[in-house]
DNA sequence: ACCTGAACACCGTTCAAGT
DNA sequence: ACCTGAACACCGTTCAAGT
């Protein structure tokens, strides 16, 4: 039976989550399809392609359908649909974040975030730097949600940090409360202080009246609530 | 001549300057030190320890000497060493992300994030979360600035975002916004959003006078200096 | 104690040859 | 057009044997 990119892109993650990203190979991809290595090749030109389609499909429903209501509302939707697309499989965000994707799921995405913020009055310029130091704190929240995960499944989580601390109190107590908190609420709480940087440097006119001098490009920022 | 821990780190650190994270390997790093790939597991188990040597290396200088002034321009400091250590080898941010480090650097490093939060009235529970939150900004950015110029190398960069976005207009701009930025510029605006984003978390009179109610938490602030 | 030399069990990728 | 079978040039890691 002949193989198509879909089917390729379909057995490498379930290789992804019954492996991890470490054992994903393009044999063992192979060995999933009941191929032989070589063939993949006849569909994608190497292994960094096959993960771009892998990641693409990933981020799949992200970007659409267009959340609603106020813009950080909006945003808060859209991180935690890519944070739970991510999670959908074994090492999908260092799946995601190790690649430079320009298709239609993450094209889409990206337009979402840009459009979120275009609704509270960033200019597309300051919109794409936001977009961009949100994925940050996005994917590495989620790679390290997923990276507790395989080290607990390895036995080696938590870590014993009193011991490896130093002793000394305020990293033992941080560390401590960063490996034993909800993963869900620890995003939430960081991309809320996230969000009020934001709507602290837009002028409140852009939510409520027409504009004023916008401190996101020129003039100094000025707090809005 | 016999190798000691410290000439293996520092060879390895040569070998990642000129070959980059992918081109680093135990043999390579062997034939830098003149010896037999063999040898070097006489000194770290495996390459996950030499990495995380490695790791524990770039980031010296980042938590001392202690930053000074307002708990903000503190954060900015440390946000900033951290960014600059990374950049001093070529992937350093890839390198240091990819570890879990618990030696006297990476432990100096947070707890200087650690104490200029609680300079600012954080509770060392909620500090953990916002450091780990900080350190997600500067890796996601600092992995991108170094993946860009690795890509330039290549001639693979800029890409032609134009085609690729779509043409839709938004992506467009915002894509090129965040190639064309100057790299420091764009970290220190998206640091500074986070750092409005806590400050707005703070109670004023954190930073001027007695405690007033937290929202950072459920009891009352505390003034610790 | 430290290193060599050689091996083991893998990789990604290529390519003539088959169907 | 798609796949096989076999090869090439590598990996990380181990370990008896040397010094």
């Amino acid at each position: 039976m002949l193989l198509r990119k879909n089917d390729v892109v379909a057995g490498a993650l379930k290789l992804l989550d019954a492996e991890g990203l470490d054992g994903l190979t393009m044999r063992k991809v192979a060995a999933v399809l009941g191929v032989q290595a070589g063939a993949l090749y006849r569909h994608y030109a190497n292994k960094k392609a096959l993960l771009d389609a892998m990641a693409e499909k990933v981020v799949e429903g992200v970007g659409t359908p267009a959340p609603t209501g106020p813009w950080d509302r909006q945003l808060e939707i859209l991180a935690g649909r890519l944070r739970r697309c991510l999670l959908t499989h074994r090492d999908g965000a260092r799946v995601v974040a190790g690649t430079f994707v320009a298709e239609s799921n993450t094209l889409a995405s990206g337009k979402a975030f840009l459009d979120a913020l275009g609704s509270a009055g960033v200019p597309p310029e300051r919109a794409g730097w936001i977009t961009f130091a949100l994925k940050y704190y996005v994917f590495g929240h989620t790679i390290e949600e997923q990276a507790q995960v395989e080290l607990a499944q390895a036995g080696q989580w938590p870590r014993d940090v009193t011991v490896e601390a130093g002793h000394d109190p305020a990293v033992v107590i941080a560390v401590r409360s960063v490996a034993e908190a909800d993963p869900a609420a620890r995003f939430a709480y960081g991309l809320r202080l996230f969000l009020d940087g934001i709507a602290a440097n837009i002028p409140a006119a852009s939510r409520t009246a027409p504009a004023s001098p916008d401190p996101l490009t020129d003039a100094p920022a000025h707090r809005t609530r």
